[in-house]
DNA sequence: TTGCAATATATCATAATATGATGTATTGTT
DNA sequence: AACAATACATCATATTATGATATATTGCAA
């Protein structure tokens, strides 16, 4: 599976999991592929997660208590349905805060400009 | 060295060199403990660049060729007064625009709300 | 004047985590 | 029949922040 991702990785890096919480909680459930092509689709291709990030980050939060899921057969083809837990509500709800909190201070502390700016 | 970071380790991933060098370029030039100590200040300490992180980050930024050093005594104690290189300021450019960028991609995911907002 | 906090630097093992590579198999399209 | 897309998975590697640890100076309060 191909890449393109237009942020360097760091930038990226503690993303994968609020992503995927905020998606769930709005979709309801998701399979794992479902997740990828949307994230792709609402970021016009800006963040693409890879399987190699985006499964073993599923089975952790499984694994954590965060999400169940539930097999659906589709053919052949096993489909995996995630969901939220009670925790993984909770839980989404804190990383929100914290993200937005994050881009608060990280805007403060980087985009300002002492020059132009003194007022507020 | 005692830490009291508000956030997640890993929503701070990447995030301290931007930092960095956008103080540096703001102030000309700066030690690295003077770095830490104006992170936490404008942040009102949620943001503590700690000096395990801090003083390998800039050996490598200089190694790279991001920043260059010059050694100030203050006494019988050595600064080391870091500033960034040409191509240390092409680099900030790149890191600010690439976390504007960043910052408006996630926010489009992770603060839309589809109940409220269908307009736009 | 003695001891402690703050100043100032540094290194290293460890932990966390995204990535790329690689693999398997099905389904739909040309 | 061949190929792209769908759908899952694992693993070694790379990156990087962290905590622990170390050293030494300086200023201040008891």
């Amino acid at each position: 599976m191909y890449c393109c991702i237009m942020y360097s990785k760091e930038l990226l890096k503690g993303t994968l999991e609020v992503i995927v919480l905020k998606l769930l909680s709005e979709h309801g459930k998701m399979y794992g592929y479902e997740l990828s092509q949307k994230v792709k689709e609402e970021t016009e291709g800006k963040i693409h997660l890879k399987d190699g990030s985006l499964y073993p980050a599923l089975h952790k939060l499984t694994k954590d208590g965060i999400l169940t899921f539930e097999e659906v057969s589709i053919g052949k083809r096993v489909r995996k349905y995630y969901k939220l837990t009670s925790k993984g509500e909770e839980q989404k709800e804190t990383l929100l805060d914290e993200m937005r909190d994050f881009i608060k201070t990280i805007e403060k502390v980087i985009f300002s400009d002492l020059k132009t700016s003194p007022a507020i």
